[in-house]
DNA sequence: GCCTATTTATCACACCCGTGATAAAGTCCG
DNA sequence: CGGACTTTATCACGGGTGTGATAAATAGGC
């Protein structure tokens, strides 16, 4: 019982064009049919390693999560523990810069993820996963703050990741916008002026 | 040539419905037939009304803009003028407060005019209603904090719509989620940072 | 070389959609 | 009353969608 080529990347293939869609459509454009074209496949294969619309957009969904997590968790808490001045200021900006569309790789993580987080205001299936990606930025971002001296690191934190939810749809939606120079701008004002307002504990 | 309506006040009952069903179901969800029945009406009578699809949207689009351009317009930026202190801070947490969800009515407006902002990304339909309302709030968030006094008044202005645009993300779905007391602390918390930090002119 | 299981490729069905065209009902003016 | 115009109510068409079922092709293991 053979398989010419790998399930997994097939797997990660079928959700690359399901991402480039939701990027250039909306997760709404969204079509088992669309996405097997970006994939260069057909509508069979695709149902055949994605049970149906809903898994696909599931995948894509967890995918995302996972592209995130992995970006966060390349700044372990502790690197941050006694940095002061500049230096804490920079770190802080880097992790937070990592889940901001500065780049056209962040940028395509971001739109999917905000409309992830839009659905699933109406369709319950995204929740678990909206709520989980959401507690765990705030998690990164509180222990983060708590590990810079911050006080009362819950507050801000819930100040850093509005703040960021809010730069990603100035950014991300081309109702202005910001560019991304000023996206760093305003994000280092609001960051400098968290750490010289609560950063002593 | 009569009219036993007020057609004015028709379209303004269908309107309400079309907000009430992106409220309840996204802008996706939107069709003209369900949009005839939860106005208790006829396909046939809402399109004469509306010459189609793209004509609603957009109708209920320009009705959020107003909604919200109608409650800034109740702050005028000549009462913030010469505010210091918790007054300064009060006042501008009102006024910012306007288009926060932070009761129903507010809520099912910053619902709509997200779903618009977001779905202004793939469609440009909504492209120069979606870049007026966020010219219009940027505009008027800028001369209150000028008014108040804040150094670089464009620069905090880009903090505090980018703060609008991220607690309203928190607080309308569900992945939290954000009450409507810490929606307002948080936005306390900040906007007192702000006075804090660059009040002095 | 054959057999078995995986993978691919096509059907057809039912559903919902926007839209155009058209008929029916209702309401005012003269 | 009669005619003109607004408003309402249906119809059918073409297009796109998810989904189920099914046939064809492919690639090892024996």
């Amino acid at each position: 019982m053979p398989a010419r080529i790998d399930p997994g990347q097939r797997r990660r293939h079928v959700v690359g064009a399901a991402f480039r869609l939701v990027v250039a459509e909306g997760i709404d454009g969204l079509s088992l049919r669309k996405v097997a074209a970006e994939a260069g496949l057909n509508v069979g294969s695709v149902r055949h390693y994605f049970d149906g619309h809903e898994d696909l957009l599931a995948a894509a969904a967890e995918e995302a999560g996972d592209r995130m997590g992995r970006r966060l968790a390349r700044h372990p808490v502790d690197g941050l523990r006694g940095l002061t001045g500049a230096a804490a200021l920079d770190a802080l900006q880097a992790l937070v810069e990592e889940v901001l569309p500065v780049d056209t790789e962040r940028r395509e993580e971001a739109i999917v993820v905000l409309e992830l987080i839009l659905a699933a205001r109406t369709r319950p299936v995204f929740r678990p996963i909206s709520a989980r990606m959401a507690a765990d930025l705030g998690r990164v971002v509180a222990d983060a703050l708590a590990a810079l001296g911050v006080r009362d690191p819950e507050g801000a934190a819930a100040q850093v990741t509005a703040l960021i939810g809010g730069l990603t749809i100035d950014t991300v939606t081309p109702h202005g916008s910001l560019g991304v120079d000023r996206l760093r701008a305003t994000l280092r004002a609001h960051l400098s002026m968290l750490l010289a307002h609560h950063g002593d504990r």
